[in-house]
DNA sequence: GCGTTGACTATTG
DNA sequence: TCAATAGCCAACG
């Protein structure tokens, strides 16, 4: 993988790795970032690529199987967000705790695996 | 080219 | 487990 943007800016690559998540399963912004930059301290970027993402690529990018760290939910870019996220990745069999947390070690799923 | 901005993460109390 | 702090990096104005 190449180093940083060298196919297009940084949130397009951070686009075409959260496609690459397969069905059913999560990872992180860290993951990502790591996966990209080499690193997980362009975590928030990826966030922030994901929060830049436009309408017309939330169907084709997969956005709600990025997570943080602690499989948790804590979007604040847009309304309702929250929700919708939660309602797409359990729509995919991802189950949520009582503490609307996700099973990291089950659903979790990392590039270099 | 610099300062601000974040859908983050790790650490500390 | 939660709250506050600090470090982090890339895009934007």
């Amino acid at each position: 993988m190449r180093p940083l943007a060298s196919d297009g800016t940084f949130y397009e690559q951070v686009y075409a790795k959260v496609r690459a998540i397969p069905f059913g399963r999560v990872t992180t912004y860290g993951a990502v970032s790591e996966a990209l930059a080499g690193h997980a301290g362009a975590a928030r970027t990826v966030g922030w690529a994901l929060g830049a993402l436009p309408r017309s690529q939330l169907d084709e990018v997969p956005w709600w199987r990025v997570i943080n760290a602690r499989g948790r939910i804590s979007i604040s870019s847009w309304p309702g967000a929250a929700e919708a996220q939660r309602a797409r990745l359990e729509a995919e069999g991802v189950a949520f705790g009582p503490d609307d947390r996700t099973d990291l070690d089950r659903f979790g799923w990392w590039f270099a695996e």
